[in-house]
DNA sequence: CTGAAAGCGCTAACAA
DNA sequence: TTGTTAGCGCTTTCAG
């Protein structure tokens, strides 16, 4: 049986289409009992009234959309279809999720659906690598995108088309909202626990120098050390920790002695790579080397020794990506814009801390 | 400026609105000179196609939907918009997320963009009650729904439209796909376990009966106990723990010295509750009572002690939804159909086995 | 308060 | 290989 349409409604209901249409719409301007007519007939034909006819016509759609990479796609799918029996023993990993993305998603969500807002949620693949970009932008009133890693001139055109924030880029020239972390104060205030709590002198930076956020907090640590009349590294350990083989030059590092007091990386799953680096190289956190992160993911907070990190407010950013697009009601930003999201220094015990902990629930 | 069409790139391009069209859907049809223009055109453009348009000229949105109810929307979201400076020490709360939701949600999604298709999220909210479900219905080519509490009618008139999947629902007589855990095997290994390897002889059950799930869970232990033998509860301790001033009656029971062997929970939740409860009655768990739970949320793995559960696996779930409506492709369901997905034992330390844990990496 | 009618932007026969 | 054209289902002026 074909779908029921504004017309079955209006013929079974004795109205005409613009009435069917107001009874939904504009309540106000419809007399209760031809509303209630027309109510009745909808339910009478399981009328589910055609969003694209509806988005076509009024030239929106209600949807708000958020754009992923596929980095969390493709490691933990694992074989795709296929369900594999874990082992009793294998727990879930807490290392594939949940990351920082899932909380900036869950933000965005949140404050979507408190609005009543649907989310549209798409994410780049191995093999259409940011092509399907164009085709979610076609679908909503406003999209957030994570790290683009595509052709730059697609976002151009989509900039001028629905409005667009950037997540966690610090800025550009694109008339977009750039929404990032406020890593200055963040970066700074690790750099002034290490120094003044745990009289860190030599300092080192771990984190793979290609994304622009890594190079970011890089420099603001280098300079806030250099501030305090300290030595800056010359450079960083310009690794991402997430494969095993990454950890070659920390190895070195530790077998020419050269170990620094600390260790500082550029997110929370680097920083756990190097602990299990570390525990490999019998070289003991904190007391032989502080270890701390960026992000504050779970798993962080699980590691042994829990992980002091700068704690970003990921549910945060995603908030407020999410409530900048509403307000926007579709209309593209004009020029670029920035806003940025707090940070705050979490100290857990790989710095050294030993912050009291005193269980009143079973969590 | 006016987001450009098919029109204006066909005019830009020096062909018609029907090449345009052709050159993006079929692209072996057009000359690849002609192609190229029409891309070139498109591109000067800003051309982004309006998926509203093209869904409503095919009859389908190629968008799969999932519909949660507002639990998990409430609670975490606090004051909605403002962003509340959290303490040092006020570490995000486990039992707010993730939960068995946002796995199956995640299952979904991964399923989905494996596929390279788009996902609608979108929930209910406590002011309008599953009012929602139907404007998301109108935007999807079909629709995953956890527990409903809307009208029936509400759904029967869906199931009519569009493929439904009802997530954790045992069973009932609408066209709609029923997926479901298998909580038959999972239930019974438990009490298999805990009768065999913990010698429980009396065992109770906690858990609000207001739910089908629940009574499933509560009934099935009631038939294995008595299969083996044994002497099956009554009736449950009709609580969900979810409340601190639910726990009067499991009180009660201990200051009656009449605690069971085991509590088994409807779901680990409720287990977290009661762990929390009996640690303030200062009763010792496993060794004055045995607690186990049922789902494996990230929660009960960090508990104290480690919550011993029937592990769900709820990514998969979200998994066969979604694949299940994608083979759909829109046409609903004619009969009822029934999936299951299979649970295991997960065995931990409130049941009062001792895992040997050897940790070889930092987590 | 209700109806007639003109699009909204795209797809897919069918023709050429 | 490309163009013409008739919808897809709904919203929204504008009349009545």
């Amino acid at each position: 049986m074909r779908r029921a349409t504004v017309y079955d409604v209006a013929e079974e209901a004795g109205v005409s289409i613009a009435t069917v249409s107001f009874a939904y719409r504009h309540p106000g301007r419809v007399k209760d009992t031809t509303r209630a007519k027309v109510l009745s007939a909808a339910r009478k034909l399981n009328y589910v009234p055609s969003a694209s006819a509806r988005g076509l016509a009024r030239g929106r759609t209600g949807v708000l959309g958020l754009y992923s990479f596929d980095l969390l796609l493709e490691h933990p799918l694992g074989q795709p279809q296929e369900f594999r029996e874990e082992d009793e023993e294998d727990e879930p990993d807490l290392r594939a999720y949940p990351l920082y993305v899932d909380e900036v998603q869950r933000g965005f969500e949140l404050a979507c659906w408190h609005r009543g807002q649907a989310v549209l949620l798409s994410s780049a693949t191995a093999s259409a690598k940011g092509e399907t970009v164009t085709d979610i932008a076609g679908r909503v009133d406003g999209l957030a995108l994570f790290s683009w890693s595509g052709k730059l001139s697609t976002l151009e055109s989509l900039a001028k088309t629905i409005p667009i924030v950037m997540l966690s880029q610090s800025g550009g020239d694109l008339p977009v909202l750039y929404l990032s972390v406020d890593n200055q104060t963040g970066m700074t205030e690790m750099v002034d626990h290490l120094v003044e709590v745990h009289g860190v002198r030599n300092m080192a930076f771990v984190g793979s120098q290609e994304y622009p956020e890594v190079r970011e907090r890089f420099e603001i640590m280098c300079s806030r050390l250099s501030q305090r009349g300290l030595i800056a590294p010359e450079s960083a350990i310009d690794e991402g920790f997430d494969s095993p083989q990454s950890f070659a030059s920390l190895q070195k590092t530790v077998a020419e002695g050269r170990l620094p007091d600390a260790l500082v990386c550029a997110n929370d799953q680097t920083a756990l790579g190097v602990l299990d680096a570390l525990r490999e190289l019998d070289v003991k956190v904190p007391d032989d080397v502080v270890v701390v992160g960026v992000d504050g993911i779970l798993a962080g907070r699980f590691a042994s020794p829990p992980l002091t990190t700068i704690q970003l407010h990921m549910e945060q950013l995603g908030r407020v990506a999410a409530d900048q697009l509403a307000q926007r009601d579709g209309r593209p930003w004009s020029e670029p814009k920035t806003m940025t999201v707090s940070a705050r220094l979490r100290v857990r015990q790989s710095c050294g801390c030993n912050p009291t902990k005193q269980r009143t629930r079973s969590l």
